[in-house]
DNA sequence: TTTGGCATGTAATCCGTTACATGATTAG
DNA sequence: CTAATCATGTAACGGATTACATGCCAAA
């Protein structure tokens, strides 16, 4: 067994969604991304189709055509090799993220705009966060109701979970700095 | 005035810092972005010195050399123009953020592992989101008592907020969703 | 004197999106 | 018929990190 070079992310998560969505194509891979995790996580075509050309080539999945369609599809499955692959790299400690906020930034550096600019972005954030954590909320109703409990149920509300706290607590934030920014405006020390 | 083309997010922090800051080097600029923002901004020096140059050529900073070090350093400075440029910037309301984050993805995974490897992940991501948290009001509470109240203050202050949340907000979710999982994995139906 | 921090910069590489190119199928 | 959607793929581009290369200064 040659130690061969680590997957990227993309060609994990691939992985990940053949193996729970089962078979399926490139544009369904992406569809599935979409419909679920879209919050956390997407894949352009432009990374997908490659990737699922260096997976087919490791043998972590396998493609063939699909009979039942009048389109020119591929459908790839995940090979035994594969989902070993995959629990292997779910097992490894996610990296810490360092992801970047304008948002913030733009904050930070708030008091080198003029008055009422920073205020307007914050109220704005806050809306749209409270409109998608209340879309979530919705989506975990009905998850909740429809599907049949199974194990990877208690997985998918959990992910859904984060998008509502984490919409949950942008919001609040943003109500928080208007507060501040407010306070101090009014009171200028 | 040819509307010349946008500047990089890493040209305007450049501004940012060095309108907030004062003059200062790159080498600088990066300490000062570790010691503020680090928690949502960050800045290599492959970007920060490239993007230094393009911005004194655009007559956005001016550069000479530091005459009171002995080292080879330059200062830049934001010129008017810059300061406007930045302005600008600012009251460009930010893009909606789309982060990826790998812990959420392979949580949604979770089915795919063998049980405990994901709650084992969200252990650690809540004992560190705890610290974090812990630490920034820390810091929160030192900007507070030292710094003189001044208007970048109340902007400061709400961005370490940001932090404070987020990180609690990421601790509690973490919480929550082993209990998801645990819930499930005692009592499968 | 040698180690660590200060200081600048370039090159290689990776990762990701967007735009482009192409064409079949289906619904209106 | 024709517009939208399904479906796959490549190329160009942009942005970011990492590694590399260089060298000086200060402190132990």
């Amino acid at each position: 067994m040659r130690p061969s070079s680590p997957l990227r992310t993309t060609e994990y998560a691939l992985l990940g969604v053949l193996a729970q969505g089962g078979p399926m194509s490139g544009y369904d891979a992406r569809a599935y991304i979409d419909a679920s995790v879209a919050q956390f996580w997407s894949e352009s075509f432009g990374q997908i189709y490659p990737a699922l050309e260096r997976l087919r080539r490791r043998r972590l999945v396998l493609c063939r055509a699909d009979a039942a369609s009048a389109r020119a599809r591929k459908i790839f499955e995940i090979t035994a090799t594969g989902r070993r692959t995959l629990e292997a790299w779910l097992a490894v400690p996610p990296e810490p993220e360092r992801p970047r906020s304008e948002s913030i930034l733009k904050t930070f550096l708030g008091d080198q705009a003029p008055p009422g600019v920073i205020v307007e972005h914050l109220r704005s954030l806050a809306a749209d966060m409270e409109l998608r954590a209340r879309t979530l909320e919705q989506t975990e109703a009905h998850v909740k109701s429809s599907e049949p409990r199974s194990r990877s149920l208690a997985y998918a509300l959990a992910s859904i979970r984060a998008g509502i706290r984490l919409a949950r607590a942008r919001a609040a934030w943003a109500h928080e700095a208007i507060d501040l920014i407010e306070a101090q405006e009014r009171d200028p020390q």
